[in-house]
DNA sequence: ACTTCATATGATAATGATTATCATATGGTA
DNA sequence: TACCATATGATAATCATTATCATATGAAGT
């Protein structure tokens, strides 16, 4: 298992390991970035420049590998919004929030905190929004696709 | 006002004239297959495909600026699947349909035809589908940002 | 601590989608 | 039918992301 005092959760570091990820230098800068922001939606090249104050050599494929890895054990969370690149925020197990309202004036992403879609939008507009859209993904098996 | 018998709804042929867009053969190409895609999900390159059938000399420059100015119009509604690339589909006014189900195993894009968010994803799994996810975007201004 | 070696890294080239450029063509109007 | 602003097609440029590959580095075992 991984040695040393690390400012990432444990729980975080025995996913690592269990996948069987070492935990480098450009490893640990990238999480404690995406900790330090947590709740923010970052991109690859925001990650890059927040990671280089903690690795000053760590290059971008690094931190494209690094967040896919990261997504795809579920610690980050991978989305879009619709700008032509990716975001990544660091996953939250208490709170299911992939809920983002838009605004299509000033840009700026909201999150709801609401795991009920019910009058989602009312509640919206009693906070003084305007919804102009919405989007919504389900990823979902399909029947035929469903894993035993 | 434009002349001639076009396959295309002569609502849009009037908002394109109103908004000053001229009906060029590209634009009449490219409004001929998404209206005979009508529920799938394109991408510009398919578009630029099906359209070559009608306009052989059309290029891809036209057909994203073509999609864009379409757009902006409401006539298309561009979406993306994050699969790196937009689709776009023809605009319903009937039915509100950006309710997506993306299987995770087979990638198969279904549309939901739902207004309503509540219990959605409760239809789903009386459909034998198996949710793992979703994802909900809701445009709207921010209090700030309302337009007069 | 020291060695080992599979894994990870950084630099950079390659890719793929989208956008910008610009000289030429064309649609709708007068 | 001529005119001219707008649109087009070819192509270069851009931007985000991925692939390549030689080198470096964790973690495990001495």
């Amino acid at each position: 298992m991984f040695k040393g005092v690390f400012k990432i959760d444990k729980k975080i570091i025995e996913s690592l390991d269990k996948a069987g990820y070492r935990l480098t230098q450009p490893r640990k800068a990238i999480l404690e970035v995406m900790k330090e922001n947590k709740g923010q939606h970052l991109t690859a090249e925001e990650v890059l420049l927040a990671a280089r104050d903690k690795a000053p050599n760590i290059g971008i494929a690094t931190v494209y590998r690094c967040l896919e890895s990261l997504t795809s054990m579920d610690i980050l969370y991978k989305t879009t919004f619709d700008e032509g690149k990716y975001r990544y925020e660091l996953s939250d197990e208490e709170i299911h929030r992939h809920h983002h309202v838009i605004c299509p004036a000033c840009g700026k992403i909201s999150e709801v905190e609401e795991d009920l879609l019910c009058s989602l939008e009312q509640h919206l507009e009693d906070q003084g929004y305007e919804v102009v859209d919405h989007h919504l993904k389900v990823y979902a098996y399909c029947p035929e696709c469903i894993p035993k």
